[in-house]
DNA sequence: GGCCAATAAATTGTACGCAATTCAATATCT
DNA sequence: AGATATTGAATTGCGTACAATTTATTGGCC
């Protein structure tokens, strides 16, 4: 093992400014910042049985239960190839059922069993614990939201115009 | 195949506040924004043969060369379990050698090739090209950049507290 | 109806992340 | 010096991500 833990990241104001420095990169700010938080998910999730990216999967479904797999996979911005397996593994944890639309062979109907219906408030302290370890007020949370999601829209805009 | 690239993320204002809404989640925008800046990355990349990870163990690299494999975790936030077969990739791809060190050969001192010092130019290019798709101003950059690094630190505490 | 392009999931293969364990080398203590 | 604890990487096993391919179904089209 080895522990990546060490806030060791004052910037290096000496060497020459490149435009490569890591800690000046909002890319890396994003990716490193997005594990932390999956870590920090972890020791809460991990007493349900969940992982980060199948509670992700459970909110959208609380919000609206019954999703086809696409439908769910363009409101996580993740496609077939992760969510079948992740969602074979919760079927097989008794969280949902997958089943072939009746009118449409193709599509599978993902929908929520009562245990996960069950699951939702203990869901809500999660995210509250979350929300306090970030150290952020409700308005900072709010705007830094806000940026980041309007960030992503330019990102997708970038990319859907080749 | 399955396409997530779709925008339909518009915040739901009708169903009631749990505090369980995805679109209302930060943990969620940084998550799907840090993969959406990946896949925007990777055909940037792809042409030097690098994945994202890699590159980012490049920018470290360049900035200071020949460290062990902690070191280099520590600058990521990344532990040997990540680094240990991304870099024996690399090593393979003829980036870098990693060598026990002398004075303590449970380190391995991880040093960059010819071939790696040769690629920092192009990759200033890359750099620019994926700032030019954020969208965002420089000013901007630098300010969500330094607010996201704040939550990084702030849950690096909160976590190294128990 | 029979043919064919389009669509929706599933599958395959590669590369992370990371917890937990193992192994080798070093440091410490007596 | 010899036993023990600590440290630094490597290994193992599981769960994502995602490109590329495959399979099954559907919706035109003639």
């Amino acid at each position: 093992m080895s522990s990546p833990r060490s806030p060791n990241t004052r910037p290096n104001m000496r060497s020459a400014n490149t435009g490569l420095q890591l800690d000046g990169q909002l890319c890396f700010a994003l990716y490193s910042t997005s594990l932390a938080l999956t870590r920090q998910y972890k020791p809460l999730l991990e007493p349900l049985g969940l992982t980060y990216p199948q509670y992700l999967a459970l909110l959208v479904l609380w919000e609206r239960d019954a999703l086809s797999v696409s439908e769910l996979g363009q409101r996580l911005f993740l496609d077939s190839g992760t969510l079948t397996p992740l969602l074979k593994r919760m079927e097989a944890a008794g969280w949902l059922t997958r089943t072939r639309a009746v009118d449409d062979e193709r599509r599978v109907i993902v929908a929520l069993t009562p245990a996960a219906q069950a699951l939702r408030k203990q869901a809500q302290t999660v995210s509250r614990q979350l929300a306090k370890s970030t150290g952020c007020s409700a308005d900072e949370l709010v705007d830094l939201t806000r940026r980041v999601q309007q960030l992503r829209s330019h990102l997708q805009a970038d990319a859907s115009a080749h």
